[in-house]
RNA sequence: GGGCAUAUAGCUCAGCGGGAGAGCAUCGCCCUUACAAGGCGAGGGUCGCAGGUUCAAACCCUGCUGUGCCCACCA
């Protein structure tokens, strides 16, 4: 027997040790069953759990459970990922603590901190994802900086480097002046900025006339090599050709006319090109054969390019001495409010500043297109299939991606340079306080690309070979994913068997990063897409649906809510980021589970939407759960001491069903059970993962406890029923509630093993509910008839209630005598045969049954149900003006929706055009509907 | 500038061609021996606005308005 009260802390500490020890989670690769495979988004080596991972966990061990339950060899395949930048900057800010910079302890000895940091913290995150029962299978975790993965990633770049889809080359790229490297294009924010718009006048060398340009940063007309206007501009063709005096350094530049460098329309229609610190102008300046001049630097201050005056000075700086010099100079039109959009770096918010310098790049169209066509050709679908539309756009128009990022915590690259044969283009710059000297490395140098380092360059054979001494951008590991954590590029059997894998579960923000480069590098090298499907989930808000971020306080930590908490015992930084949380319960929040949490967190997820999440929300779903405990002490409670106790049999169902032995409501909830089964199947099938957890919901509580066990105490508790259809009863009420949790178990793992492993089962039976099977639908076992017979009893208890109800008859209250008149023999029949439930469940002393002619004792009230004409003599019980109220109320429903049908048939096209079975439901409702009227309207006029 | 999504009860959300649903909140009556984290009953919505298609529209189409997101070298 379970404890009285559920209890999520205690239960869940159970199991997790159970299922592990037992090897449930471990796939096998030599097993004959078909294979289900996911695998893991792996988190942050670093990472802390967050409501992102509470999702993802919940949706895929939802799918790992259901498919092992089914019979499939179900391997989810965990691991992490070494997050450069993330983790980089993590340990960086450690060192700072200590006052230390990586740059003075040099990279061998930070590369140490990081791996220290990485064995101390890196197993935080997999503890908290198995709080959330996932059922990954450990023994194959994996780590993007493995000496396995690592193989994988040489590999790769290695093969595309020989195949000419990867390449050295000097291109302007996005700089990161803060945290001192390049970025992807993706790593890339764009919020529009309140900002100004410089105009400034550049004289026409030899002559009075000027030109005024337009411009957003005048800090780079250092850099300036000619000024563009549009051929057609009238108003500038004079001077195009002409050179013009660039202010404040004594150059003077031509004035060219390029059609797409310049907007008749906009600003002054005049623009001025820097080749080098803007990719417009870049690509202008490619088209005019514009010199590039470097004025700012990797440090975002300006270079010895610009005139002594301003060198050294910051980007900011230099922006304010140029405006206040150009004002001096007369030469500053006018400075006008504009609101721009400038490059940010998503890790440190740095500006951006395009800079001209020799990256790594992936040749990424090649590899895109036979992505774009495993997607047509539906080798790989989308769920939602909007996301589909979304993957073509950004595939359609891919850029090179660059892969070299100036970090040092990642996959080194393993490309090295001769230092004879690059002589002059390999530089070592000392720096004061700089425990390495900086290795710059001139596009010109020639790369020797190879897995391990050469003995010896192949063409001199110097052995003074060096290595190139940037990383790979962490995605470029992380698209390996699917098969390098199954031992690529050896052709392992956990490869055969598992790849490709059947479910890709993400969130749609890495669809680019992450996604679209697992297609691409999993096509190009296993020859296969990597997975059959990819599941979008959405992102976790808050509940007024703003992304959770610690700034804004809005943060809502799993852990909290597992485990509940007091405000006064959360560390203040952690308070503060649930600051909105604290605000709406300042008394702390009661634990909720890990099993709660995954409920409310499929029912929220509806395909393609965002979920808000409330907590009060996760309540509701947690009492859920405590109806489900409750519901089985319910259960247990009358199997004790009955033969009904060891009835589970080996696939963990209950011994078969004598379908002659089924009364009317057993066979109801069988029908109603094997239904639900076949729909939660389907949903989940169709990755409607609320919509299956919707129907568990109502089936359990709604259908299940409202009706079911209340119809089963009449049984149960009755001296008269012989035992025999007791012991039916039992075996009906176990089984319900044991398949119940077998539906259940994917969503709510713990509770459901606790549950199971209490119910009685033969020696036959499984260890755990999570090797049980899937419920399969039964079609024996469904039957209209008994359900539509119930669905007449529910409607008579529920008519009776109704009265009680408006009348305020307390339910301990028994109503003496109640009335029921029909003329229809099958429906006398279910009330005759269901009168102790009936006078039970609607707390009746007697039940006379006459004719729908009989006389009613007056005064009286009265309801109909189906047909028939419930009667509840006053007595002493019922106030005459509440029931009149009540009456017209019912009156007033029915005959507006007695109308309705009855407009629809008085329509001839209704009746011609409509689907006949649509016609006959609307005849039906109108026959019935004229019935309870007439006997409403009677019942009304009784009364005055 | 392009694209995508979304608008349903006070709140958070399902439903997506045939009589408006859930949870929470609200209002009655109840500690009825599985459950007060509960039971029984009730109230509450011209399903964003305007057109259109259809016998029938919350649901399909068009436009508009609000909101959110993604992409794009608008000096």
């Amino acid at each position: 027997m379970i404890d009285k009260s559920y209890n999520p802390t205690q239960v869940e500490g159970r199991w997790y040790k159970f299922w592990t020890e037992k090897g449930y989670f471990h796939a096998d690769e030599h097993s004959k069953k078909p294979p289900f495979c996911i695998v893991i988004p792996p988190p942050n080596v670093t990472g802390k759990l967050h409501m992102g991972h509470a999702l993802f966990v919940t949706i895929q061990d939802l799918l790992t459970r259901y498919k092992r339950m089914q019979g499939f060899e179900a391997l989810w395949l965990p691991g992490t990922d070494h997050a450069g930048i993330a983790t980089q900057v993590m340990v960086e800010r450690q060192l700072a603590k200590e006052n230390k910079t990586r740059l003075e302890i040099g990279r061998e000895a930070f590369l140490e901190r990081v791996w220290a940091w990485k064995r101390e913290k890196g197993s935080n995150i997999i503890e908290q994802l198995k709080i959330l029962g996932a059922s990954c299978d450990w023994e194959r975790e994996r780590f993007t900086m493995d000496e396995g993965l690592s193989r994988a990633v040489r590999e790769v770049f290695v093969r595309l480097y020989e195949e000419g889809l990867i390449y050295r080359d000097e291109r302007l790229v996005n700089w990161d002046p803060v945290a001192q490297t390049v970025l992807s294009d993706l790593e890339i924010d764009n919020e529009p900025e309140n900002g100004h718009l410089w105009k400034i006048r550049y004289k026409v060398a030899g002559s009075d006339e000027s030109i005024v340009i337009a411009t957003s940063r005048p800090e780079t007309l250092f850099g300036d090599t000619a000024v563009a206007v549009h051929p057609d501009d009238e108003r500038y063709k004079h001077i195009v050709g002409k050179q013009v005096e660039l202010p404040l350094c004594g150059r003077t530049i031509p004035v060219i006319a390029d059609p797409l460098a310049a907007d008749m329309a906009f600003g002054t229609g005049a623009v001025k090109i820097t080749p080098a610190h803007d990719f417009a102008d870049f690509e202008t300046g490619k088209r005019n054969n514009l010199p590039r001049i470097q004025v700012i630097g990797l440090d975002a201050r300006m270079t010895d390019k610009v005139p002594e005056k301003y060198r050294g000075m910051t980007r900011e700086e230099c922006r304010e001495a140029t405006v206040e010099d150009l004002k001096a100079a007369g030469l500053l039109v006018e400075i006008v409010d504009y609101n721009f959009t400038p490059s940010r770096s998503q890790r440190s918010g740095a500006l951006v500043e395009p800079l001209l310098l020799p990256q790594w790049w992936v040749n990424a169209k090649v590899l895109a297109k036979p992505a774009i066509e495993a997607v047509e050709k539906g080798e790989t679908r989308m769920t939602p299939r909007l996301w589909e539309k979304t993957f073509f756009n950004w595939m359609n128009n891919i850029r090179d991606w660059c892969v070299s990022r100036q970090l040092w915590w990642g996959h080194q690259i393993p490309a090295y340079y001769c230092a004879e044969c690059s002589k002059g283009h390999i530089h070592f710059i000392e720096k004061p306080g700089q425990k390495d000297p900086d290795l710059r490395i001139d596009n010109e140098a020639k790369p020797i690309v190879s897995k391990t380092k050469p003995e010896k360059c192949p063409v001199c054979g110097s052995t003074h070979l060096i290595q190139d001494p940037d990383v790979l951008d962490t995605w470029f590991s992380s698209g390996l994913w699917p098969f390098s954590t199954m031992g690529w590029p050896d052709n392992t059997d956990t490869l055969k068997k598992f790849y490709p894998t059947q479910v890709m579960e993400t969130a749609a923000d890495i669809i680019f990063f992450w996604v679209a480069r697992m297609m691409m590098f999993g096509i190009h090298f296993m020859g296969e897409t990597p997975f059959k499907d990819i599941y979008f989930h959405a992102l976790v808000r808050d509940k007024a649906g703003l992304k959770m971020s610690k700034t804004k306080g809005n943060v809502i930590d799993p852990l909290l809510l597992i485990y509940g908490c007091k405000p006064e015992s959360v560390p203040a930084d952690e308070r503060a980021a649930s600051q909105q949380l604290f605000d709406d319960y300042p008394k702390g929040i009661d634990p909720q589970g890990a099993d709660a949490l995954r409920f409310s967190l499929t029912m929220l997820a509806a395909q393609g939407r965002d979920v808000r999440l409330d907590i009060r929300r996760i309540e509701g779903y947690r009492a859920f759960l405590n109806k489900v405990w409750q519901a089985s002490r319910f259960v247990m409670m009358n199997l004790e001491n009955t033969d009904a106790f060891s009835a589970i049999a080996a696939d963990g169902c209950v011994e078969p069903f004598k379908v002659e032995d089924l009364s009317m409501t057993d066979a109801w909830i069988l029908d109603g059970l094997n239904r639900c089964v076949a729909d939660v199947t389907k949903s989940i099938d169709e990755f409607n993962f609320n919509e299956g957890a919707q129907r568990i919901y109502d089936f359990l509580w709604n259908v299940f406890c409202d009706w079911y066990i209340e119809l089963a105490k009449v049984v149960l508790y009755s001296e008269t029923t012989d035992e025999k259809t007791k012991r039916t009863t039992r075996l009906v009420l176990v089984h319900v509630l044991e398949t119940i949790l077998r539906l259940l178990h994917p969503f709510a793992p713990f509770m459901t093993e606790e549950i199971w492993q209490s119910l009685p089962k033969t020696d036959k039976a499984p260890e755990s509910i999570m090797i049980a099977p899937w419920p399969v639908a039964n079609p024996a076992f469904l039957n209209e008839k008994s359900a539509a017979m119930t669905q007449t009893l529910i409607d008579i208890v529920s008519a009776i209630r109704n009265i009680r109800g408006e009348a305020n008859i307390a339910p301990s209250k028994a109503i003496p005598l109640v009335l029921m008149l029909t003329d229809d023999a099958d429906k006398r029949s279910i009330v005759e045969r269901m009168e102790a439930s009936i006078r039970q469940l609607g707390k009746i002393e007697k039940i006379t049954v006459d004719g729908a002619a009989a006389a009613k004792p007056a005064p009286c009230a009265i309801g109909v149900a189906d047909g028939i004409e419930i009667v509840v003599p006053f007595a002493d019980l019922i106030n005459i003006d509440e029931e009149r109220a009540r009456l017209d109320k019912n009156i007033a429903k029915v005959t507006k929706a007695l109308e309705a049908s009855q407009r629809k048939l008085a329509n001839p096209n209704f009746v011609a055009r409509a689907n006949p079975e649509v016609v006959e439901t609307e005849r039906t409702r109108v026959a019935n509907g004229q019935v309870e009227l007439e006997k409403l309207k009677k019942a009304r006029a009784l009364l005055g």
